[in-house]
DNA sequence: CTGAAAGCGCTTACAG
DNA sequence: CTGAAAGCGCTTACAG
């Protein structure tokens, strides 16, 4: 394998000038250059990267914390990863998986033995030890999620309670007066990434806020309580005529099939919004209006601000992304006259 | 940060001696050990990697290509990358993850930069590109995965024709003359990872080697589709008594729950056989009999190997894990007599 | 525009 | 049992 070294000697130039050549970081003339590049062409030279990492103050190397935990969604977690190595890649950083249970050990080995540039914490939870180490590690860290206590932090997250707004917003404007939200089942919320609860909270809140009726019920990974959640929800007082579901892909199409068993319209019937989805609801049967989460523009952000904190110290801040809204004719307005129920009770 | 120039001082020794103190591979007498470990733990003193790395011979680093296509199954594809991470660190190794797209780009800088010392390769279809440049490569590589030209590669995988055949003899062991298989969406026979046809291939194979009939068809991320695949199934000629699934989770819960809305009892009516699966069939309704996907074992198996290599140069090798057997109680014999249909046709 | 040299923080023959 | 020193392959002040 050929070394800097060889390059020089071919080139008939000091190893310093094949670095400044091959870096830019200092003027060669064109001459040299040129036969610093063939040589280097010729003998298919590649730095090594373990010279580098020790020469320089960067190893390219980013610790990326990502744990799975059971109530963790594979599809969306997946995304997730995926981007934040392509985020990485557009900086010529590679990213190293962390996976362990004892998740803090990970960190604080890469930080410690200086591995890792930088570190991206993924799927933060409200109470999350990895946040308290990120805060006593000396070490730039983005967090792809906002944990309770943002002190110090850098974060990036979609801005969920904006996206609750939105989706009660659209349905209210349509004239919608009472709601139903279908959302995660009920481990995530006990246990799981925290942002489920900050959509739901939000939904409530703004619902309150607009006079919109709203009941909650949570979905889950078997079927049949899916339905039967939906049954509940579609049975509360005064009905729900329209639906956001925040939930995994399977029970929101579980939801869509129990939907048209029970022969309820979608939008003539029941108006229905597809909120932090993933996944492609224009190709569900009937395709759903929905608010994305944004796994790329995301993780480009988070990589974004991460870069910025190699250079200048970045102030913490918590960068929450606009939601947007797409439509696909899930929604329109509520049926002209709901039969009135018989009062039971 | 303390450097083993620090720990030397204060324990009034020589660099070289603190570095055999702690990597144990030169004797040391016990008080200067006790002295050294006594620096080394007051300063907080944790080894460089960069320069590590470039004195010793390896970077502790493993590169692991898990390239996502849209066929992928992500919950199977994270517990494999998860496996592989946790079998890594067993041995002090931390994982690079590689996702690109064109895989094969990352593969040649992380080898070619001297970056990792391994190389793991998962999700191997049948003509993958990444195997040719393995081949190339000088550089230990381990494949989770069997490609069509096995040659100069050490792979580790299930063997999926042992469960295939394991799944047909349990069947038609218990008397059963008539079986269908559900497998994966069409689009993974055709650019997915290539144990679907292997398992495919070695079920038809076998079922005819024992005279059992046996009907294919494939599942479908659409329900609906997964429904009618089931239905064909059983209209199938002589009707199916054993039905075995290899295809994902969402799927088979839909079949499941399918047969149930048809009135059709497991096992009385038909036996059911999970196979190849990531994911917890016995809590299923009902529970099923599976031939599990062994990700830990399959990802252990293949970093021991991948170590062996690092020593001494390992031959070319094809180790296919034995699959087993978990019965939750949906096989037994089939109906005492099947009624016959008319014939139509 | 270019070079000689120091140095990044370790590991490991070579000596004693 | 221990030390002085070379060297891993680069980057980057320091000089000219």
């Amino acid at each position: 394998m050929a070394s800097i070294h060889d390059v020089a000697r071919v080139s008939g130039v000091s190893i310093s000038t094949v670095s400044y050549a091959l870096s830019g970081k200092r003027p060669v003339s064109e001459a040299t250059r040129a036969r610093i590049a063939k040589a280097a062409k010729e003998l298919g030279y590649q730095p090594n990267a373990r010279g580098r990492m020790l020469a320089g103050r960067r190893t390219q190397l980013l610790a990326l914390t990502a744990p799975l935990h059971a109530e963790t969604s594979a599809p969306a977690h997946m995304a997730f990863v995926l981007a934040v190595v392509t985020a990485a890649r557009r900086y010529d950083y590679d990213v190293i998986l962390l996976t362990e249970e004892e998740a803090t050990g990970g960190l604080s080995r890469v930080t410690s033995s200086k591995l890792a540039d930088g570190i991206v914490v993924l799927d933060v939870a409200i109470d999350d030890h990895r946040v308290d180490l990120i805060r006593d590690l000396d070490i730039p860290a983005v967090l792809i999620g906002v944990p309770g206590n943002t002190a110090g932090l850098v974060c990036v997250d979609l801005d969920f309670e904006a996206a609750a707004r939105l989706a009660v917003d659209q349905l209210a404007d349509n004239g919608h007066t009472s709601l139903a939200l279908l959302g995660e089942p009920h481990a995530v919320y006990e246990r799981g990434s925290n942002y489920p609860r900050r959509f739901r909270d939000a939904l409530l809140t703004h619902a309150a806020a607009r006079s919109v009726d709203c009941i909650f019920v949570e979905s889950s990974k078997n079927p049949v309580d899916v339905r039967a959640a939906i049954d509940t929800a579609l049975a509360a007082e005064p009905r729900p005529t329209g639906l956001v579901m925040q939930c995994a892909e399977p029970s929101q199409v579980t939801t869509l099939e129990h939907l048209a068993a029970r022969g309820v319209r979608i939008p003539a019937e029941l108006s229905v919004i597809s909120a932090a989805s993933t996944f492609d609801t224009s190709r569900f049967t009937p395709p759903l209006d929905v608010i994305p989460l944004v796994p790329a523009e995301t993780s480009d952000r988070a990589i974004d601000l991460l870069m910025t904190t190699f250079s200048k110290r970045h102030e913490p801040v918590v960068e929450l992304l606009a939601p947007r809204y797409f439509a696909n004719g899930s929604v329109g307005p509520p049926p002209a006259r709901s039969i009135p129920r018989p009062h039971t009770n």
